[in-house]
DNA sequence: AATATTTACGCAAACGATGTAGTAATTTAA
DNA sequence: TTAAATTACTACATCGTTTGCGTAAATATT
């Protein structure tokens, strides 16, 4: 029942605690002979270390944070994903944290996780973190943080995110290739870099088309599903609409294609879209969704690396390094012309 | 930099270290004005307890631990939103740990596991699990589990799941009133509960409709969906094809739905489909997607409240309990007979 | 053969928080 | 007025591991 300890190990063994405790962790200082016979009575006893002594002990806890908006969301799932597999292979354990994109959440979970619960953070801010200043405090305490995806650029660290702003651009410009002459923006707030790139990415391309960048063609959407619903009903009611969206995320090109479907408005023949989706059912939806697809499992998986790569050489400050993981456009019915 | 502890507090303070322990949690040998002073001083330098100290003080994790196959799937993602929520209220930690269905996989999480890590764990079951003494030995050493969807019977413990037996009644009930004759069952292994389930449900409902029930209609999938493809490819070729499938977990339905648009196969007028499916878009598909749907998010919302009610009363044994919550039938295309 | 070195182990002090048992000082009861 | 009880605190052992240091025996060096 109850697990089996040093001591008793010890006991058994006629050894002292620390002799066994050396003979587990093949220390140099320990005969062949005796680790030979205690892993064995070890093995045999099931015995396994307490994470809370040795934890305490060592000051490693072999745990990462994984904070993100939410997990019922492919991309983070993928991201999460590739994160643990990581973290199996290094022996870590993962811990998860759902902010649900509110700030005060983050704020709290940051608060919980300073006193050394953790030997690192991974995480994507919400959308509505403009102030990093629990953010940098956390780095303070001493503990890394890897950023993906929704990163924080004023923090000193290492940074995984798709080239944002190039995908608004080939977006774009696959948009406008496809004869659409109004194109509108479905922004996830305003705040976090990753909006900003690809709508940067969608104005630059607009500009280089000599198409006039509208205010009122950049929609702010948020975390509220009706209100988005409405945003997006409002943009497409009316004789005034917009012949092409670019949804920042998956979410709001669904809400589209809801809203679309209430109004009676053809895809792609009315209005044609295309957005950031790792939705797996992309081809099979009805017109099939035309995404920029980012490979999420990787980016989890190389934050996730970056982080290890420190850890093991127990260095608690990553440098700031900003790495790319390339997204792929994938057409279909969603944002083509019809011929 | 570095976290402040209770010995550099009590310094501060001019108090003892026990002192200054009792006095933040409130402890009634404390005065008040000590009280105050305590906390104050312990708020203003930030001062937060040492995890892995008072857990191994008072063997306590304040962690759980959720094991699901997989976390790229809209059901267990929303299970764990589920899980999460209520962690977060009772002040506990998530660990996540996948499985990807790999029974040797679940074992080594089980083992690492076993160390009081974590207080109590959630889980679901791989496909493969079909023996269950690392469950019960796990159970032995004074841990709880709860299971929820792909649970284990043999172990004496509380059970979270939809009334699979019902569903499976009715979505096959449902494919018989709209005209199929023939209906195949996509099974996903067949050692887990929830598959036998939905199994008997189909043979049950077929029998009571006279309907025979030809072994090689109920198809054995697995992890792996390239064969899953060829195995549902080659259900669907040929002259003597099924009528209606009914697909026990949304990726067959999904993998189906590629089969039938590669073999130009119409759904639903070739073959109709209905599935076990948490898929957000299954309205927005080609056909829309018949759903049974599960409360996946109170799934994961109530085992881990029955988890926290034992945990809260310090028992470590959970008694025998199974706890089911209704899955919702989604009628769309895919299962309706053209009129 | 005497000394130096290496080998193989044990002792004990951490790590930080908790809780039991004690102890003065004060208050209450007899 | 004195014993008993209460209040408000402190000392200390403990949780299970890890690790620096000490040391006896074995081996190597002169």
């Amino acid at each position: 029942m109850a697990a089996v300890n040093l001591k008793q190990l010890a006991k058994i063994l006629n050894l002292s605690i620390s002799t066994v405790s050396k003979a587990l962790r093949n220390s140099h200082e320990i005969g062949y002979a005796t680790k030979e016979r205690v892993l064995a009575k070890a093995k045999e006893m099931d015995y396994t270390p307490n994470p809370f002594a040795s934890g305490l002990r060592r000051n490693k806890s072999k745990t990462i944070a994984v904070v993100v908006p939410e997990v019922a969301n492919n991309y983070f799932a993928l991201a999460i994903n590739g994160i643990e597999r990581i973290a199996q292979e290094n022996n870590y354990h993962v811990l998860i944290y759902l902010t649900h994109e509110d700030i005060e959440k983050e704020k709290g979970i940051m608060k919980h996780l300073e006193n050394k619960r953790v030997d690192g953070v991974l995480m994507s801010v919400t959308m509505n973190t403009n102030n990093q200043t629990h953010l940098s405090d956390f780095q303070q305490k001493g503990i890394p943080i890897v950023f993906f995806d929704r990163i924080c650029h004023e923090i000193e660290t290492a940074k995984v995110t798709t080239d944002d702003y190039i995908s608004g651009i080939n977006a774009t410009k696959h948009l406008i290739e496809n004869e659409c002459k109004d194109i509108a923006f479905l922004s996830l707030g305003d705040n976090i870099s990753i909006m900003q790139k690809r709508k940067s990415g969608y104005l630059e391309e607009l500009h280089k088309n000599n198409m006039e960048a509208k205010p009122e063609r950049v929609v702010k959407c948020g975390n509220d599903d009706e209100m988005n619903y409405q945003l997006v009903k409002k943009l497409l009611t009316g004789i005034n609409k917009p012949d092409g969206i670019f949804a920042s995320v998956e979410k709001l090109a669904i809400t589209t294609y809801q809203v679309c479907r209430e109004l009676n408005i053809n895809i792609p023949k009315d209005v044609k879209i295309i957005c950031f989706s790792n939705l797996e059912t992309a081809s099979l939806l009805s017109p099939s969704l035309s995404t920029i697809t980012q490979p999420a499992y990787n980016i989890g998986k190389t934050a996730a690396e970056v982080m290890f790569k420190y850890l093991d050489k127990n260095k608690t400050y990553i440098p700031n390094e900003n790495i790319f993981l390339q997204s792929t456009l994938h057409i279909r019915e969603s944002s083509q012309q019809i011929v």
